[in-house]
DNA sequence: AAAATAATTGACAGTTTTACTCAGGTATGT
DNA sequence: ACATACCTGAGTAAAACTGTCAATTATTTT
């Protein structure tokens, strides 16, 4: 029962897009250099994220990514989401057809009760309030604060 | 973020295992058979079942498993702790003491209260609710028709 | 005692998933 | 034109998952 290293690094880097976003546009190779994550990978992610509409992104220099909607709006399981990593635990639910099961079904209300906690607990949580508690660590300003 | 199949199987096994117990052993191989689990794989699982207290074994002809406490006492989240699938979320957290975190810090709040809230909801589910729900779907649908 | 049953254990192997890298390409501002 | 930065698909090494196989030990029945 692990969340992906993947659905980690985005939300990692979507909090960390949030914090030094100031109206323009932030470069994946910041956002790397200050994450330590590798460009590369990083840019898997985001064609990802900008599907899932949460990120928007503008090319060439001094572009980059720009929050699609406000930091309110956007829940951490959207996120996850966004890279491809399933939220449901087994992967005969994973479909939106429920599966064919046979003596297995007993066991099945428990995998489908908890994929709706996951659910309901990660939608709980806003972009916004992440950024928030970050911004409360950070014990230097390197920028303007608010 | 998936339930292993050894978690579920472990389920499965002891849910069956409760269903079939009439304070006589139960063998493995009876169990292998009605839910189609691998004999050899069900021998792995047991062993760490063994260990992990869930189930007592008794040797020889006409041996096999019992429950090592009353369903009313097993939790499905002990079930799957004892076959060795983890339910924090992410590795740096998987330890007794907590990880040196820098930055991702922001984040783990996140994962750890996942953690929790995976762990409370498995926690409140005890094998025998799972085996009155078994009882109730199978007066319905006996295993002869294939 | 011998045979049969069934748990017990460790090693090993095929497959899939994960976590990336690499090598290009495309769009855009200066 | 050129540098910047996004965009895309293919490829790959390592790990995890999902088992199998072979051999052993303990117990009961004959």
């Amino acid at each position: 029962m692990r969340m992906s290293t993947k659905a980690q690094y985005a939300v990692r880097a979507m909090v960390n897009l949030n914090l030094h976003s100031d109206g323009a546009p932030v470069s994946l190779r910041d956002i790397s250099l200050r994450e330590s994550i590798s460009l590369t990978y990083l840019e898997q992610l985001f064609v990802k994220l900008r599907r899932g509409q949460i990120v928007k992104s503008v090319r060439g220099p001094g572009g980059g990514y720009l929050l699609a909607r406000p930091a309110r709006e956007i829940q951490v399981d959207e996120i996850i989401d966004s890279v491809e990593e399933s939220l449901v635990p087994v992967a005969c639910m994973d479909q939106k057809r429920g599966c064919v099961c046979n003596d297995q079904c007993v066991t099945h209300n428990v995998w489908q009760g908890l994929g709706e906690r996951i659910r309901d607990f990660l939608a709980s949580i806003t972009l916004e309030e992440l950024t928030q508690e970050a911004r409360g660590m950070s014990s230097e300003t390197k920028y303007n604060s608010k």
